[in-house]
DNA sequence: AGGAGAATGTAGCAATGGCTACAATGTCGG
DNA sequence: CCGACATTGTAGCCATTGCTACATTCTCCT
């Protein structure tokens, strides 16, 4: 029964992708605010994620003890190294998957929507062929 | 500022579409495993998803609360006709999003895996527009 | 029939991510 | 300068989904 273990193996790498999601969502929203308007508070992502500041601040400290990201009480949140290098990764996922979605058709809310969903659980592979698909598309497109 | 508001209800989308996600997971299984073996026992779905009987048992349980399920104890797991539905969905859903990644030309295992992430985020209209290329690409390799 | 081993149930712990309520701190305008 | 309002922090609640440990029930083979 090789399958099984398989099967098993591909079960938890889906609920670790849960455990990654969150941490990605914020670090991309922090380097997006910082971008925006020079730096990022608690409010900005409370509002950004429709959740209240509590939420906001327990998640940012969990970043924060894995070094994603800096807090000081009542400072700005900062993104370490790390933290940057998956906003910048996680940018990019989200900005192929979206471009994808709208390269095969999809209305751009939907699009977008979709996006946020999705682009936590596309493999490198799956991601290369999305951009293979892409360019194809947007080339006959034209 | 209509946007943020816009913003607010994808992750509030987000964020229920967890809870449906193991739903959906689980009448599939379900399903899966009725129609495999004649009935599903709570050791076949902990085996499948690589987890303990007893995460198995309180899922189980909220399902049979939310009405997909009927259970008593030490009998075998059945689906109610609102589960049937959902489960149906869902592997209609799977089935679409595999052969997409398929036709994409993403290897096997690979889309087996992605597509279990991807199947809970995806939208009516985005899930149209994989079955249209989906076709497309299998015409194409022809 | 009876016993061993598998399956199931139950109790209770941890981490995560929601929330409200209240306290403390910053900040800005008059 | 100071008070009002926004922001942030903290305490403590709930639900979900993992787990281990232990108790109970089935089932099947001898």
């Amino acid at each position: 029964m090789k399958d099984a273990r398989r099967i098993a193996a591909r079960h938890r790498r889906t609920r670790q992708d849960h455990s990654t999601e969150k941490a990605e969502d914020y670090v991309e929203a922090i380097a997006e605010v910082i971008a925006r308007s020079g730096d990022c508070r608690v409010m900005d992502l409370a509002r950004q994620f429709d959740v209240t500041h509590v939420t906001v601040t327990r998640i940012v400290g969990r970043l924060a003890k894995e070094g994603f990201v800096e807090t000081s009480p009542h400072r700005p949140i900062t993104l370490t190294e790390k933290g940057q290098r998956l906003a910048e990764e996680s940018r990019r996922r989200h900005e192929a998957v979206l471009r994808f979605l709208l390269a095969i058709g999809v209305p751009e809310r939907i699009a977008a929507s979709d996006a946020e969903g999705i682009e936590h659980h596309v493999s490198q592979e799956t991601l290369e062929c999305f951009r293979a698909v892409t360019e194809q598309m947007e080339k006959s497109a034209q």
